[in-house]
RNA sequence: ACAU
DNA sequence: CCATGT
């Protein structure tokens, strides 16, 4: 059998527009970037010549393929998780307001860090702090893989680069959340990272390895 | 409704 | 069933 055929990935649009010359990294560069646009191609030459050019002239357009409305993101590739990643998750006893977080690396399963348990928190804070810690240790680490969640919440806290918590506004914690979370909301004004913050996709994949499994 |  | 959030 001939062996299958090297291909090479001109990116567009993603988190880090380029040339790849695998799969693997064309797709730690696209996946989860809501809109983004790459195709492959069998030589470095050509990819490089259409990283140059209108990426129209060579996507499908309505004369090959049918038109999805250019308003709707078209479907994202969750097909399965990239391994290269680091996974946060929260756990939180609403009833006891005590919280505690931890990062798993994907790729081993080891644990990356576990801190708490936190009293006066809340699930959301946690899912917060946890994203905050996982962006500070790769960034400490010089990685630039992508951090999983499966909080949306918190997901668009730290992409705001605040902590929307109710419980915070009527007081419902205590100086030491409220200082953590001031850490964490003064780590992302104070840095830049380029770590992609991607939804742990729990319905697809099951829980997230960094779930405590107590649900 | 969706995500925890 | 309870709670945290968009
Ligand atoms: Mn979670
Ligand atoms: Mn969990």
């Amino acid at each position: 059998m001939a062996r299958k055929a090297k291909r090479f990935y001109t990116v567009w649009k993603g988190w880090t527009p380029g040339v790849f010359d695998s799969w693997t990294a064309c797709e730690a560069s696209i996946h989860g970037y809501p809109g983004a646009i790459y195709k492959a191609f069998p030589s470095r030459a050509a990819a490089e010549a259409a990283y140059q050019a209108d990426p129209g002239d060579y996507i499908r357009t309505s004369e090959t393929s049918s038109r999805r409305p250019a308003s709707l993101p078209p479907p994202q590739e969750t097909s399965r998780p990239i391994v290269n990643s680091l996974c946060v998750d929260a756990a939180c006893d609403m009833t006891a307001r005590i919280m505690e977080y931890r990062g798993v690396w994907h790729h081993s399963g080891e644990t990356a860090f576990a801190k708490g348990p936190f009293p006066g928190a809340t699930n959301n804070l946690g899912e917060f702090l946890a994203i905050v810690h996982g962006l500070a240790m790769l960034a400490d680490l010089g990685l630039d893989w992508p951090i999983y969640s499966d909080s949306t919440t918190a997901i668009g806290w730290v992409e705001g680069g605040k902590a929307n918590s109710a419980a915070i506004k009527n007081g419902q914690t205590n100086e030491r959340i409220k200082n953590l979370v001031a850490r964490a909301e003064k780590w992302l004004a104070t840095h830049e990272y380029f770590n992609p913050i991607l939804k742990w996709e729990t319905k697809l994949w099951g829980e997230n390895p960094a779930d405590f499994g107590r649900k």
